[in-house]
DNA sequence: GGGCACTGTTGGTCTAGGCCAATTTCGGGA
DNA sequence: TCCCGAAATTGGCCTAGACCAACAGTGCCC
């Protein structure tokens, strides 16, 4: 069986879902018998919509339905989740697919040997089907056998992979910088020369520690922001008041 | 009493900062009545460890030590302590400081009204003795009274605003943006005009709620970037796997 | 009418113990 | 000697109950 209390922030994230903004959730000694736990357990379940951002907790007074999810900056893995979030909705044009053979540098990143053959999709990102993004995929032929472009049209390449490949993803690291857009980026993503844009560069890995992807993207700077919730020194989770 | 898990952290962190990387941890069930508590308290404490990144737990195996802090991007509150973790030495020039009385969309940010006095103080940040940012400071006149630009030379603003005002911050949103460096941005950063950079808005709370600052930061593009560690869809707290 | 103490409600922490699940260890058999 | 399976070890989850601490409303007192 799973574990209890993730069943309980389920049935959580349903309750809520239908409440309103500011309102009270039930007391924990209420709520508790009612979904047939122990409060401990309960809390736990309460302490991962909390950190969903979902809910909101006040000491002596009760646990509140947070407002309208802010945005959490930058645990960004899936462009389609994080447009989502952002309200708008997510799509995507494939502009090239092909095999390639790794040159040092991508060799290197990708922890393969130079040479070996690497599966590369350049696909284009849109929000509400205004360009967003320019996203250059690559994966080593041998993590997924008989992928291309096409499967990528109408799947999640990571639903691809944890289905067809058994490959599921233990994590990553992204950096951030800021660049300007080239000619060809430009153009794909209709805005002028030089314009200031994100550059996102993650790689990341399946449980064995395998890399499986490198992705390079380009994201319009117009449009794309983060809105990141600050928290002071330590402690705690939550902050900010609001009550109802 | 301060809360026993959090003493217990700290007992914790002085345990590990003599041990070896990948060195395990006693059992919990051993350490428990070791520092006197319920082993569901110490586990709380080592999970206190774990978020700050200095413990790495394997199910049926041990908790072992982990390895040196991976930069985590985005607690970022203080600029020198952001420069400290990334191993560079920080530094401060004030380019200027004064009262102004706020504008309306200056008032609305800080949420006071329209003409109200303001401190303002241009500050040139730097890392290593090169320019990295330019960052410009407003304070209601009220939230800080008397404060001005001098004193910001040799003491951090957050501790000043704590020792001599009582003002504790409990939290705040801040947007990421990319721009670039218009005239006098790229002077003083001493990079070309029209270079692309980070945009830092901030706007940081009290516990009371009131606001205590609007920080608006440029940051060089070209020396300055994120690196962020991903976690997979959600649930558990690390990743990687790397065993004694 | 205003302010303050009291009190009930609600979240926060802690305990002691039990059982489950992943991993490692170790002994016996081939 | 090597390998496999059982047993011990270790973290993961859950319970039921207790007490502490912050908050909100009430009503008394001035």
């Amino acid at each position: 069986m799973a574990a209890k209390y993730l069943s309980i922030r389920d049935q959580i994230l349903d309750l809520i879902a239908e409440m309103e903004v500011g309102e009270a959730l039930p007391p924990e000694r209420a709520l508790a018998p009612q979904f047939g736990v122990a409060r401990m357990t309960l809390r736990r379940a309460i302490e991962e919509v909390i950190r969903e951002g979902r809910l909101k907790r006040k000491h002596g007074a009760g646990t509140f339905v947070a407002g309208p999810k802010i945005a959490q900056g930058l645990a960004v893995t899936s462009f389609s989740e994080d447009m989502r979030q952002r309200g708008v909705v997510p799509s995507s044009r494939t502009l090239d697919a092909g095999e390639l053979a790794a040159s040092p540098k991508l060799a290197k990143r990708l922890e393969i040997t130079s040479g070996e053959p690497v599966l590369r999709v350049v696909r284009l990102r849109l929000a509400d089907d205004a360009p967003m993004a320019v996203e250059t995929l690559h994966v080593p032929g041998r993590v997924a056998p008989g992928l291309d472009g096409q499967a990528l049209d109408h799947a999640s390449f990571y639903e691809l992979l944890a289905e067809r490949h058994g490959i599921i993803l233990a994590g990553g690291v992204q950096t951030i910088e800021v660049t300007v857009t080239d000619d060809r980026e430009a153009e794909i993503l209709e805005v002028p020369v030089h314009s200031p844009a994100f550059l996102f560069e993650r790689v990341s890995r399946a449980r064995d520690g395998q890399v499986v992807e490198f992705v390079r993207s380009v994201y319009r700077g117009d449009r794309y922001q983060f809105r990141v919730d600050l928290q002071p020194a330590r402690a705690g989770s939550n902050l900010a008041d609001d009550a109802p």
